[in-house]
DNA sequence: AATTTTATTGTACACGTGTATAGTATCTTT
DNA sequence: AAAGATACTATACACGTGTACAATAAAATT
């Protein structure tokens, strides 16, 4: 059986509702009443297919993190580059945040829920895992790799919660340049801060 | 002049049903309506005081955070150990959290807004902000500060994260030990990963 | 103790939420 | 093209939200 043209049509006239208003109010000053009055939709049907305004919203971050995935694995950017240098994947979260700064700045509005967060965590996170397990990098066994990408991953969110912070005016090149300078910055440091 | 009497006993009130409410259900779930019927107060009265049922959570979060501070800030942890060594005040978080592991809970709580979470991440951003300045300590002059202890402190809550999603079983002691390990990495697994 | 100040109450209103149900419209299948 | 399936609409209900205002009660001040 084939998918029932009324769903796609009231689905897609609710998510585009949805971005209509998304550019006048923020996210969560936004009622699903409204959201089907915009959208011609009776609010009974809304409920039969999102349980409320996020299930649309994140409709949309889901699009934009799978296109974040789909950048960060394309085979250039994986084995072009000697293991032994900063390899630039990471960089790209970057360009890719600025792209969707739109998104972005709503995902780090404080009163969204962390749910949003939580996915880029587990989507950054997940790259770490999987540049750890692909060179076969071996760390002190006494380390937990999943205590150590959590820590990894979210530091680079820090960064992103900073540049958000200061609405992203710092230009990308720079946000690179920092990221490599925190990370090739010696260990001695680390130990000297005490908390790094 | 002083405090009004009947300002403080409402308040109070108020604070106590949440308590209340919070062993029997999540905070998400909560209603202004229900948190009034318990506490005996006027609906109209709570909207004097608070904007929603956050603001009431928000006072104990505060409470939990400035304690948080308080203990940070024993003069004891910031002059007793040489900062060539990693110190120990860090170590003081993973206590910390484990004492309030029921409010936590709810922060992390996917349903809860990012505003806690900032709470945390400004609180612990300051230590490192007051570490590296009461250290003297001289970044790489091309480093800005605001990034490096953003970076850093997320990082930190990156291990909070998943100690949360392992229900803080992992014992603190453990937590201690992993945190050690992950900041005495050599940078040249740093660089290797690439990522982190 | 009397007066003044103000916090709280009770009530009302327009709106939003989530759920349920019967009737209608639209799609898929044969 | 007709039959069958099902998504949508209209409507209703109990409840919650945020605000407003006059009446009342309980404080602080004199």
């Amino acid at each position: 059986m084939k998918q029932d043209l009324r769903v796609i049509k009231t689905q897609e006239s609710i998510r585009q509702a949805l971005l209509i208003l998304l550019k006048t109010k923020p996210l969560d000053s936004i009622s699903v009443a409204e959201l089907c009055r915009l959208a011609k939709i009776n609010r009974g049907t809304f409920y039969s297919h999102y349980k409320d305004v996020h299930g649309v919203f994140k409709h949309y971050v889901e699009v934009i993190v799978s296109d974040f995935k789909k950048a960060y694995e394309q085979p250039y950017y994986r084995t072009g580059f000697r293991i032994q240098h900063i390899r630039p994947e990471m960089i790209k979260i970057f360009d890719h945040v600025k792209r969707y700064k739109k998104f972005y700045q709503i995902i780090f509005d404080e009163k969204i829920p962390l749910m949003y967060y939580n996915l880029l965590f587990d989507t950054v996170r997940t790259f770490m895992m999987e540049s750890i397990q692909e060179n076969h990098l071996k760390t002190d066994s006494e380390i937990q790799i999943e205590y150590l990408t959590s820590y990894q991953a979210n530091a680079i969110l820090g960064l992103l919660i900073e540049w958000y912070r200061r609405d992203f005016e710092t230009p990308t090149e720079e946000m690179n340049e920092q990221l490599i300078m925190i990370l090739s910055m010696s260990s001695s440091f680390r130990n000297q801060t005490s908390i790094s």
